[in-house]
RNA sequence: CGGGGUGUGGCGCAGUCUGGUAGCGCACUUGCUUUGGGAGCAAGGAGUCGGAGGUUCAAAUCCUCUCACCCCGACCA
């Protein structure tokens, strides 16, 4: 392809808008352009990339055994409805009505209408296992779309399903989904990581993320995974093994009501009082589902609002807001506590247990109480809420420690089982002439997610690196002065040699400066780029730069097909 | 949804406080020169100053409303 003949619009400065490195550099090297919030246009350079990981996806997908359809974007309401993800799934949901005053979705994910399928059209134990997938464009209306590609409210996703007779079956089905994932993300150049995650508003019994880890500002997710053997999830997931507090010999005092004006956060309160925040107990008031529920836990510690959420069995889950805290406390939000807490529910973290003569708020504003103890006041129920941290004791093996890093995520699988099937009354026949409902999974890659993730974390401070397998051209010759008929000559002749050979090319045949050259062909990011110039033709030789590195092989004219080839296989 | 910010040629910005003929850099067009790391000279094209209403002799600038976009937050009592 000659640069001419495509359209690569490079910026020389950064876009406004763009925060993150890797949204900079696809808008600044011409591969997406905004349209509105969270909606971008794929350029070609974009959708050459977005092809290839199509590409490797859909033949992992169909070794894997997945077949391909096409879903509708557009569905009819009552699909949601019938499942229930319309309450669940909520704000999130592109919504429009059709002319006929008919309430449309469009869809964020395909659970309901893949199930409407297997509904109409899979009778017996005897098509199973079926795994149909599909490469299709999504809406999800984000709260806050940001950071180019990666939260926005278009994109293409793969979403895959698959349907079995049983759990063993669904078992199977999600492994190979697991094994067909490691192989589509290791092709893409990324060291992938598999983490327990949570299953969320998707509903099921078990669920893992794919994560690319990035040390830029670009991850979105912590994770936690043990030092020592293979234990990942995320921060929400991730089990902290209750600690074994050694025993205090200290003997309970009598409460004590203390007067601390304007003494609000667990900092102030420490630093007021003199008492570590391992002697506080923080008491939060959360509304689950609008009722209230109180939530004592150390001062130190994080509250899992996952955990939380998933213990009370809630569609919302928020901080209770001043004025309910005031009608339930009877004080300003800062010196909640739970003695005297009559009408709300009181959960607790069961590391207070292990706690003696510690501080709380008084329920009584510019006030707290210490020397209280476990007698002072009722706990109705104790339960593992404390976020895990890094540091921690392996929740696993018991021996490794739990180490924190950051990712973005490009996959997901949940086992849903009969979720949805049972919902939408997805029933086949089993061997014995029994009706049952299918038991499901879902598998989903986000495709542009994934291509910026690689932005994300191969690039330098000059443009994008792309993995040899999802750069847009293969190799990128230079011709370092078109007014030159022999620079144009080898460098056609080279282009031939190469798309006859199958590789994809791009010739910039600008009439540029060298240095804007060089320049773009840093910022567009080819694995492996061809110079043809003056100071080499001298000495009878062309440059083959790789781009990871910079780094120049000097060869000879007649070589550099093939020479070319060599370098880019290797890499 | 709450707080903050920004809308001025395709892109990045100044001008707004203190009202008075719309400007800079990049990009674009034409010509000449130049060709190994974002060239030089010359000429040129391109802007309802986000939108509506108002104040004024006069509005990018002041007032009111509105739309869009960006950032932070929407978890630590």
């Amino acid at each position: 392809m000659l640069w001419t003949k495509t359209h690569i619009p490079t910026l020389r400065e950064d876009p406004a808008d763009a925060e993150i490195i890797s949204h900079k550099l696809l808008v600044r090297a011409g591969y997406i352009r905004k349209l509105t919030a969270g909606i971008y246009n794929y350029l070609p350079l974009m959708q050459r990339t977005l092809h290839r990981v199509e590409n490797i996806v859909r033949q992992e997908m169909n070794v894997a055994g997945a077949i391909e359809i096409t879903m509708p974007v557009l569905h009819p309401a009552e699909l949601w409805q019938k499942t229930g993800r319309w309450d669940t799934v909520g704000k999130e949901q592109m919504r429009m009505r059709d002319r006929h005053q008919h309430d449309m979705v469009l869809g964020g994910t395909h659970e309901e209408v893949v199930t409407w399928i297997a509904r109409g059209e899979v009778r017996s134990y005897r098509q199973l296992p079926l795994n149909l997938y599909q490469i299709q464009v999504k809406f999800r209306d984000e709260i806050r779309p940001r950071f180019g590609l990666m939260r926005g409210r278009e994109f293409t996703m793969k979403d895959a399903y698959s349907f079995d007779v049983d759990e063993a079956g669904l078992k199977i089905a999600y492994r190979k989904m697991a094994e067909a994932y490691f192989k589509i993300f290791r092709r893409c150049g990324f060291d992938v990581k598999m983490v327990e995650s949570d299953v969320g508003a998707m509903g099921g019994f078990a669920a893992h993320e794919f994560m690319v880890p990035v040390e830029t500002a670009g991850g979105e997710e912590t994770i936690l995974s043990c030092s020592r053997c293979d234990y990942a999830a995320n921060i929400e997931k991730a089990i902290s093994v209750p600690l074994t507090i050694p025993k205090t010999d200290e003997e309970p005092r009598t409460k004590e009501l203390v007067f601390t004006p304007g003494m609000k956060t667990i900092e102030e309160v420490t630093s007021f009082l003199k008492q570590p925040a391992e002697k506080l107990v923080k008491t939060m008031i959360y509304l689950a589902d609008a009722k209230p529920v109180a939530v004592l836990i150390r001062g130190d510690r994080t509250i899992n609002e996952t955990k939380l959420k998933n213990h009370l069995r809630c569609l919302e889950l928020e901080m209770a807001d001043p004025s309910t805290i005031m009608r339930l406390t009877g004080a300003q939000v800062g010196f909640t506590g739970p003695i005297g807490l009559d009408n709300v529910p009181i959960i607790a973290d069961p590391e207070i247990k292990s706690m003696v003569n510690f501080v709380v708020g008084a329920n009584k504003d510019d006030s707290h109480i210490i020397n209280v103890n476990l007698d002072d006041f009722r706990i109705d129920e104790y339960v593992e809420l404390r976020r895990a941290e890094a540091g921690e004791v392996c929740p696993r093996c018991g021996t490794g420690h739990l180490e924190a890093y950051s990712g973005i995520e490009v996959g997901n699988l949940f086992m849903l089982g009969t979720k949805y099937s049972e919902a939408l009354g997805a029933y086949f026949v089993d061997k014995d002439g029994q009706e049952r409902p299918f038991v499901m999974g879902s598998y989903g890659i986000g495709i542009t997610r994934t291509a910026q993730a690689a932005v994300e974390a191969f690039h330098d401070d000059k443009g994008i690196i792309w993995p040899k397998a999802i750069a847009p051209y293969d190799l990128h010759i230079i011709p370092l002065n078109m007014e030159n008929d022999q620079h144009k000559q080898i460098a056609f002749s080279v282009m031939e040699k190469l798309e006859n050979a199958g590789y994809s090319v791009i010739l910039d045949d600008r009439n540029e400066r060298p240095g804007v050259k060089f320049n773009d062909a840093d910022l567009i990011g080819m694995p492996v780029r061809i110079a043809i110039g003056d100071k080499g033709l001298k000495e009878g030789i062309v440059e083959i730069v790789r781009r990871k590195d910079l780094s120049v092989e000097k060869v000879p004219i007649d070589n550099t097909a093939e020479k070319a080839i060599e370098i880019f296989k290797e890499l």
